[in-house]
DNA sequence: AAACTGTCAATTGTCGACAATAGTCAAAAT
DNA sequence: ATTTTGACTATTGTCGACAATTGACAGTTT
């Protein structure tokens, strides 16, 4: 999507990052929302936060504003700006969103992988199988969303996989606000051969099945695990 | 999706409504861009435009950053905001992109649309007939936009409805480059009907093909008048 | 005691200012 | 003639300041 306008005349030196303040107040706040380090209706003391960045308000506030088109804060006039609260209704959409967003992106997928894909997609799969073995569970949940995002980007559609990225922020929030609680990780390794396999045999229905699958059944924990947290709390 | 506190206590009075700014500016903004007025690639002039606003330039900025992640604007440091250009790429993704979207809301409206949400769409439909007759063009194609909205609607997921609402203004924005240059009006209407017949008869198949065809063609049409217009300039 | 009212500190929304940067245009050099 | 250099202007990024508003707390009334 849109490599812009390199100035860059094709020599050898790589353009130095310009340092952008208001983006990198961004992904710091984002972050600290989807691991919960801002929990959900807190609120976001602009000073505060200003003073932590070492600047002034104003690209906090612009910040804040990125965020908020993001859906990841909401803002309330004359109060400022709250971490959006999320309900198990806003996790089942989140998650339903991504069943239809994944299905299509596979399919779509599905017309123009080659090789080369199906073989990263294939280590990836290696690598859960290896991190399960290791235990990590929290590296596991990460490099399961990689391997979702690489489905998305080889729709080849930039749209999709945006749209995905900020899904994923969410399902970050919402399974960190779950606690580690989840699902055995050899299991969770094995459930995505099927999608492979049926990516290999370019059939479209099976990989519909097994994606849907796959998807409801993480919608469904999830969002039953969310559930059960808020009613004992 | 997060009704708010609202500090109502039943009374009978209703909120006033507090100015909101930046939010008015960006509405305006987008609008601009959607309608053509703020061409691709043109740059914000912050101080222009916060004078035309009446209003300094920090309420712009942040409108700017509420454009620009929701896409409609790309920022470059030091630069400034330029409305982001759209190629027939990117239009396709878009495109293809909304055809999932739709499918799956739709797929999801299925299970829940009573009768009253299925006259609402026949109503919308018979809307588009008579806009057809009168040869309102342009209304024709924003009823066009309410109708698949209510669809989406109906999946009762309000993030879907979120990212149609995206789409719609990039879509809204494509259709307003290419000019008017459009399909038979009683063809558009017609082609709608395939669709709440599908609903009617709650059959999944019918609706999705009914859907893909609709969208499809669409998509085709409007790449195939971007690319065509493109190679005019 | 409960509800209401007035006061006050904390925080936001907005502004104008200023330094730093990017683009422009003409003059100089190759 | 094309390219490079060097000022100059327009514009951005950021800041600190100030008025307006909110939420909290205490005092007052019923």
């Amino acid at each position: 999507m849109a490599e812009e306008d390199k100035t860059s005349t094709g020599g050898s030196f790589s353009p130095l990052q310009t340092t952008d303040l208001v983006q990198q107040i961004a992904r710091q706040i984002g972050d600290a929302i989807a691991e919960g380090r801002l929990k959900p209706a807190e609120r976001l003391n602009e000073l505060r936060l200003s003073q932590e960045f070492g600047t002034s308000r104003a690209p906090v506030r612009e910040a804040a504003r990125l965020l908020e088109s993001q859906g990841l804060v909401v803002s309330s006039p004359r109060r400022g700006f709250f971490v959006r609260t999320l309900s198990a209704e806003d996790l089942r959409d989140i998650y339903d969103l991504r069943l239809g967003l994944e299905l299509h992106a596979a399919e779509l997928a599905l017309e123009k992988i080659g090789d080369a894909e199906i073989s990263a997609l294939e280590e990836q799969i290696q690598r859960l199988y290896q991190l399960a073995d290791e235990g990590s569970v929290e590296e596991q949940i990460f490099q399961d969303f990689v391997f979702h995002r690489m489905l998305c980007k080889f729709s080849g559609n930039a749209r999709i996989l945006k749209v995905y990225d900020d899904l994923a922020t969410d399902m970050r929030a919402g399974i960190t606000l779950i606690g580690k609680l989840y699902d055995d990780p050899h299991r969770i390794a094995e459930t995505h051969l099927p999608i492979l396999d049926a990516l290999k045999a370019r059939d479209v229905a099976k990989l519909r099945e097994a994606l849907h699958f796959h998807i409801a059944v993480a919608r469904d924990q999830v969002v039953l695990l969310f559930e059960r947290m808020n009613d004992v709390s």
